[in-house]
DNA sequence: ATGATTTATTAAACCAGTTTAATTATTATT
DNA sequence: AATAATAATTAAACTGGTTTAATAAATCAT
C-alpha cells in the first residue's frame, strides 16, 4: 500500500504510528471490467483508492447519462454526495476495465478521523481538494468553449481515450456523441 | 456574535472554550456598497462571515462577466480557490448593499485549526459542505434547462431578485441577459 | 475469419440560445 | 420635476449545438 501511503503523505504529515492505524482499515479489492461498485437507489458505504485500473462515474436521467468524472490511478473516489448526505445514490460506479482498489468504510473513516488530530487534517486537507477540482470543473463549463475542454483533456488524460468509448468522453464534456464528433472533424480541417 | 457561534455549531460539537478561542480572532467589518473586497490580480487572505448584506462573486473574462454566487446572511465566504491555492484572484467581490461581515485572517484559521481536534473537524466538515454546495450547481448546470434554474432560484432565492441586477442574475444562470429576458416572456405568455 | 453488435460518423432539419442594435422602462441625480 | 444614466425588453439574423436517421467503422464472440 505504498502509493495510498504517499498519497495520504501528500496531503499533510502523519506520524508512522497514525499511519499503520489509518491503513489497517484498508482492504484491498479486484474488480472486473463491466462490474459495478454503485448503482442508483444504493447506498454507498465505502471510500476508494484507485490503484489500477478506470471507473466511470455517471448518473441516468430520463435515458441520457451525464459522466461526472473518470476515475483512474492515484484517485480517491466513491459517489461523493450520496456518501456524505447517506442518501440513496443517483449514480453509478462502472468498471471500465479490471482494476484494483483499496477499499475502506465510512465507519472506519470516522475512526481514523476521531483517532488524531492530524488524520482529520488529511481528512480536511483531502476534501479541499476536492473542493478545487470541483471547482475548477465549474469554472471550465462557464469559462471554456466545448472545442477548448475537448482539446485539454486530449492534452491533460490523453490515455483516457484508449480506455474508455468517446460517448462517455463525449457526456463527460456536456455533448452528445454526433457533437464531438463534429467538433472533431471540424478540428481534422481546420489541421490542413 | 451569536448568528457566527450558532453556524459554526451547526457543524460539529464545539465546547465553550474552544468556541471562546475561535471567536477571539474574528473582527466586525462594515462595507458600503458599491465597495470591493477584493478585485483581480489581489491575494486574498481573509475569510468572512455575511452578518447582514449582499456581495457578488464573479470573474471577467474578455469583457463579460460570469457571476459564480451570491452571499447573503449566514453565508461563509470568500474567493475560496484564491485563498486555498495562494494565488492572485480572477475575481471580484463586490459589496452589492451595505453589509456587515466577520472577518479573519487565514493565518488565524490555521491557529484555530491547530488549536483543537474539534475545531479542525469544524473546518473538514464545512469544507464538506462547500464541496456539496458546488456538486449540486455542477448537477444543475449538466443536468437541468435554463428555465429550470431559473425558476428554481425564483423559489428559493426570491430576495436575490430584489437585491441584485438581473443581468447579474442571467449570467449566475449562465445566460445572457437577452437570453433570460426572452425565457422570462416565454413564461409569462404560459401563464395565462 | 464471419457475422453480430457496438461505436463513430455524416447529413439534414431544428432549436434554444447568442449577438447586435434599437426601444422602452427604471433608477439616480441635480 | 427634468435629465441623465442604467437596466430590461424586443426584434432580427445567426450559430453551435441538438435530434433523428442512415451509414460506415470498429470490436467482440463464436
Amino acid at each position: 500500500m505504498e502509493d495510498l501511503q504517499r498519497k495520504i503523505r501528500s496531503f499533510t504529515t502523519v506520524s508512522d504510528a497514525d499511519m499503520k492505524f489509518a491503513l489497517q482499515f484498508y482492504k484491498k479489492e479486484s474488480v472486473a471490467k463491466g462490474s459495478f461498485l454503485l448503482k442508483p437507489d444504493q447506498y454507498i458505504d465505502s471510500f476508494y483508492f484507485m490503484k489500477e485500473g478506470c471507473v466511470t462515474y455517471y448518473t441516468v436521467d430520463e435515458g441520457i447519462s451525464q459522466v461526472m468524472e473518470f476515475f483512474t490511478e492515484g484517485y480517491f473516489f466513491t459517489d461523493l454526495y450520496a456518501y456524505i448526505q447517506e442518501v440513496p445514490s443517483h449514480a453509478y460506479l462502472e468498471v471500465m476495465e479490471d482494476s484494483t482498489l483499496y477499499t475502506i468504510s465510512k465507519k472506519d473513516v470516522e475512526k481514523i478521523f476521531d483517532y488524531s488530530h492530524q488524520l482529520e487534517r488529511f481528512g480536511r486537507l483531502s476534501m479541499q481538494k476536492a473542493f478545487i477540482n470541483n471547482f475548477q470543473r465549474i469554472h471550465q463549463i462557464k469559462n471554456i468553449s466545448n472545442q477548448e475542454r475537448y482539446l485539454e483533456l486530449l492534452e491533460k488524460r490523453p490515455s483516457l481515450f484508449q480506455r474508455v468509448p468517446q460517448y462517455l468522453i463525449a457526456s463527460y464534456l456536456g455533448l452528445t456523441p454526433v457533437g464531438l464528433s463534429k467538433i472533431r472533424k471540424r478540428l481534422s480541417k481546420e489541421a490542413i
